[in-house]
DNA sequence: TCAATAGTGTCTGTAAGACATTATCAA
DNA sequence: TTGATAATGTCTTACAGACACTATTGA
C-alpha cells in the first residue's frame, strides 16, 4: 500500500530511511547461544538378573581459556549475524553432537549486566533432548574435552517465611554433576515472594564449585522444566530409542522426576501413548518382556 | 582458589586475559525488550441490570517513524549496557503505564534474521498484566499515540496430515485487535510438525494489517501463553482488583479462554484461592453478590 | 526352585462436567 | 411481579494413588 511512500518527520521515505540507518550508533551486548543437552544411558547391571540402572545425562565442555579456565560449561556460542537462533542452537547441537533431528526448545534468555566478566552477554538457552542409542557416535570429535555428565538436582532445604500481605518461599537446590573422574557442584537458591495479587520469582547462584559462569542456575533451570514438562507432554520418547520396554519408560521418567513411580499406575497413565509391537526383550534373567513405538497420535482427541 | 593464577595457552593470567579482551572485535546484533502488557477492563452495561461486559486489551504504540511508520507496535526499546533483561522490561513498562509492582514473565526471544528491516535485531519479549483499576492514571502521558487494544485471537482452521512417520497439524489463527477508532487483523499460521518422536513447532505471519513488524506472532503467542497458565495458575488474579466478585473473576477466565464456563464448578475449581470478605456488592438491579480478596496461600499443600 | 521382572485387577478418593434448584435484589 | 444475578446441591464420569495378585523367564 505504498507504505514506502509515506515520509518521517525527517521528511525520509522508508528507503532514504533505511539508507542512512547506521546501526553502529549505540553500544550492543553480545548475544550467545547455550545448550542444555540431555540424555539417558544405562548402568551396568548389578546381576545378571537385575534390569540396568538408567541415568540423566547432561553435555558439558571444559574451558580451554580465560574466563573460568578449567572449569566445565555449557555448549554453546556466540550468535552468526545471518543465521537466526534456531539455526546457531542447531548448528552448536550439530558440532557437539554430531546428530540432526533433535528435539529441541528454547528455554529462557539469561540478560543479567555482570554474567560473564568479559563483556555484557545475554545468552539464550535451549534445551536438546537425544535418545543414547543414535549417540555411540560419540559426543565430538574435536573438543576431547567435551564429556556427558550425570545430573541430580535435589531439593534440600524449604522454608515459607509469611508477611503482611503474602509470603517468601525459598528454596534450595543442591545440583550435582559427576562422572568417574569429576564431581562438580552448586547451590541454586529459588525465591518466590508473593506480595498482595502479585508474585515474583528469582533465581540465584548460592556456591558453584567447578560449573562454570551462572550456567548452574541455568541447569536447575532447565531440569525444573523438564520435570513439569515430562508430566504433560510427551517429550520423554524423544530420549527413548525406537523400541522400548515400559520399564525402560517409566525409568526414564523416574529418574528424571527423582521419585519412583507405581507401575500400574503409570501403564495406565502412558497407555494410549504407545503402541505395542511383536517383539519381545530376549535373554533377561526373568520374564521377557514386550517391546513399544511411540504413537505420535495419541493426542487425536482435542489437544 | 587462585583461580586468576592459571594461565592460558598464550601464557595470560585470567586479569591479563581480560584486560586485552576485545569485546568489538565481532559485529554484534541488537537486542530490544518488547512488552505484552495486558489487561481487562468492563465494557457499559446494555441495561441497569445487566452486568457489563469484560474485554482482555492489549497495549500498543503507533510507530512515527521507519519501518513500519503509521503501524501499531508492541512498546519496548533497546536494552542499556547497564541494565538486566528484567530491568530493561520493567523500565519500559514504567514509562508506558507507570506503575510498579506488577506480575511480569519473560515470554519467549525472537531471533530470525530478517525480523526488523534496519539491522539484526533480537527481541526477548515480556508479558505484564494489569489490575485496570490501578490504570485509570491513565497509559502515559507523553505518548498520545499508545492505546489500548481489545484483542481476540481465535482458531479458525484446523487441519492434520497424517504422513508416514508421524503427522502435520496446522493452525490459523486470525487475531484482531480492535478499538473504536482502528481495526487491526492478522492471520497467523501454526505447524506442529511430529516426525518419528520428534516434534516441532514453528509459527508464521500469513498477513498482517497494521501491526508493525513479526509482533502479531508475539502477541498470539502470548495470548496462547494466557491462556495455557491461566487453567493451572492464579496468573488471572493479576488482572483482578483489590476486590472482586467471583462472577468478575469468572468472566475474566472466560474473556481470556475464550469459552463461557460453568458457574458452579468454576467456583469449586478457584474455591481455595479466594477468601471471602464480609463485604457485598450495592445497587445492581439483581441480588448483591460477596466480595472476594485473593488467598496467596492457597497451595500450601504440595506446590 | 528362585530371584527377579512382566503384567493386570480393583478399591478408594478427588476432581471435573453437566444440570437443577433456591435465594435475593431493584425497578 | 419480574428480569436479572447469586449461590449451592448432586449425579455421573474420569482419573490418580495405593496395593494385591498372577505369570514367566534363565540359571
Amino acid at each position: 500500500m505504498s507504505e514506502s511512500k509515506k515520509v518521517n518527520k525527517q521528511g525520509l521515505t522508508e528507503e532514504e530511511f533505511l539508507e542512512s540507518y547506521d546501526a553502529s550508533k549505540y553500544e550492543r551486548p553480545s548475544v550467545t547461544v547455550d545448550m542444555l543437552i540431555f540424555t539417558v544411558t544405562n548402568e551396568k547391571k548389578e546381576n545378571y538378573r537385575k534390569l540396568p540402572e538408567k541415568v540423566l545425562r547432561l553435555l558439558m565442555i571444559k574451558r580451554a581459556d580465560h574466563p573460568y579456565i578449567g572449569q566445565w560449561a555449557l555448549p554453546g556460542g556466540f550468535i552468526k549475524m545471518d543465521e537466526s537462533l534456531e539455526e546457531g542452537a542447531l548448528r552448536e547441537l550439530k558440532e557437539e553432537t554430531n546428530i540432526d533431528n533433535i528435539y529441541m526448545e528454547q528455554l529462557y534468555t539469561w540478560g543479567d549486566v555482570n554474567r560473564d566478566p568479559r563483556t555484557r552477554i545475554i545468552s539464550v538457552s535451549y534445551m536438546a533432548l537425544v535418545d543414547s542409542s543414535n549417540l555411540n557416535i560419540k559426543a565430538s570429535d574435536d573438543a576431547d574435552d567435551a564429556k556427558w555428565f550425570t545430573v541430580s538436582c535435589n531439593l534440600y532445604q524449604e522454608q515459607k517465611t509469611l508477611t503482611e500481605k503474602g509470603y517468601i518461599l525459598q528454596r534450595l537446590y543442591n545440583l550435582r554433576l559427576s562422572d568417574e573422574e569429576d564431581n562438580l557442584s552448586a547451590v541454586i537458591k529459588v525465591v518466590k515472594t508473593v506480595e498482595g495479587r502479585v508474585s515474583r520469582v528469582e533465581r540465584e547462584i548460592v556456591e558453584s564449585h567447578g560449573i562454570a559462569f551462572d550456567h548452574a542456575k541455568i541447569i536447575e533451570y532447565a531440569v525444573e522444566r523438564l520435570r513439569n514438562k515430562i508430566e504433560y507432554t510427551d517429550i520423554a520418547f524423544n530420549l527413548m530409542p525406537e523400541r522400548f520396554t515400559l520399564t525402560e519408560l517409566q525409568q526414564v521418567y523416574e529418574v528424571i522426576l527423582g521419585r519412583e513411580l507405581l507401575k500400574a499406575n503409570f501403564r495406565r497413565k502412558i497407555a494410549n501413548m504407545v503402541i505395542e509391537t511383536n517383539e519381545y526383550t530376549k535373554d533377561a534373567g526373568h520374564r521377557p518382556s514386550k517391546l513399544f513405538r511411540f504413537n505420535p497420535n495419541w493426542n487425536d482427541i482435542s489437544e
